[in-house]
DNA sequence: ACTATATAGTTTAGCATTAAACTATTATCA
DNA sequence: TGATAATAGTTTAATGCTAAACTATATAGT
C-alpha cells in the first residue's frame, strides 16, 4: 500500500475518533440522572426489548473490557436502574436486566438526546445516515473478528 | 423527531464510538517508540508538512483540552520527537516543531500501520472510505462549530 | 474421582482525559 | 498609566478505561 493511502485510511479513523470525542463529551453532559455515555447504553441495549445479558455479555457488546463493565453496571446498580440476579444454573454467572426505574431514566435520556440532536438532523439527514451505517457496521464487525 | 429517528441517529454514533475504542486499542499496542495515539496524532500533523503550531493551536486542532495537550507533548519532547520553543514576541505562548528524529519515529509508526491495514484495506476499499470522508467531517466540523 | 484448565466476575495499578484552579503574560480602556 | 479582563500554559483532582492479577465456579481429560 503507497504511502498517501495509509493517509486517508488515516483521516478517516481520525476523523471517527474526533466525532467520538466532541459527541461522548456533549451528550454526557447533558444526561440525565448522572448517567455516563456507557451507563445509557446499557440502558438503551435493555430499553430496545433486547434479552437480559450477562456482565460478559455485555462487555463483549460493548467491546469494554469485563473491568470497565463492573464498574458501569455498579453504578447503574446502585441508581437501581438494573437488576443483577445470579445465574440460575451457573453460579459464576450473573443476569443483567433494567427495571422500570431504569426504563423511564432511559426515557428522560433520549428525550435530553432528541432534543439536542434536533439541530444536528437539519444538517446531516437521515439518508446520509442510513447510508453510513452499514459501512461502519463493516468496519467495526472487521476489527472485532480480526483482533490480534 | 420521532423515537425510532433518535434510535437511528444514536446507532450511527454508537458504532463511531466502537470503532474509535477498536482501533485506538490496536494501533496503540504496534505503535513504535512507545508512542500513543495522541502522540502519533501531532507527529503526524507537522510530517504532513503542517505549519508549526502553539500547544493551544494543537488542542483546538485535535479537540483535546490544554491540559491533555500538555500532557502529549511533555512526552514527546522527552522522545526529542518535538521541539518547544518560546514564541517570539507573546511570552505567554510557544511554538512546537517536529524534530528530525521525530520523523523518523513518525515514518516508522506510519510503516507499522500501513502494515496492520493491508488486511483491512481487502475488506474496506478506497473508495468506501474516500465516500465517507466528506461526511463524517460534515459531522465533524458541526459538532465542532455548535459546541455548547 | 482428581487434577488441570477454562470461564465469569472483581480488584488493582497505571494511564489518558476533563474540568477547574492556578501562574504568568498580554490586551483593553478609563 | 494603572486596573481589569483575557489568553497561554501548567497543575491537580476525579473519572473511566485497559491489562493483569486474583477469586470462585465449571469443564475436560485421565
Amino acid at each position: 500500500m503507497s504511502e498517501p493511502d495509509t493517509e486517508t485510511y488515516f483521516r478517516f479513523f481520525n476523523e471517527i475518533g474526533i466525532i467520538n470525542q466532541l459527541v461522548s463529551n456533549r451528550v454526557e453532559r447533558m444526561l440525565p440522572h448522572g448517567l455516563t455515555m456507557s451507563q445509557f447504553t446499557v440502558l438503551n441495549h435493555f430499553s430496545r426489548g433486547l434479552p437480559s445479558k450477562s456482565p460478559l455479555g455485555l462487555a463483549n457488546a460493548f467491546q469494554v473490557t469485563k473491568g470497565a463493565m463492573t464498574n458501569t453496571l455498579k453504578q447503574l446498580d446502585g441508581k437501581g436502574f438494573i437488576a443483577i440476579e445470579p445465574h440460575e444454573s451457573d453460579g459464576r454467572s450473573k443476569i443483567v436486566s433494567i427495571t422500570d426505574r431504569g426504563r423511564v431514566a432511559h426515557r428522560d435520556a433520549l428525550a435530553e438526546i432528541a432534543k439536542a440532536m434536533s439541530a444536528f438532523v437539519e444538517i446531516v439527514g437521515r439518508d446520509e445516515i442510513d447510508n453510513a451505517i452499514p459501512m461502519l457496521q463493516k468496519v467495526r464487525i472487521w476489527l472485532d473478528e480480526n483482533r490480534t
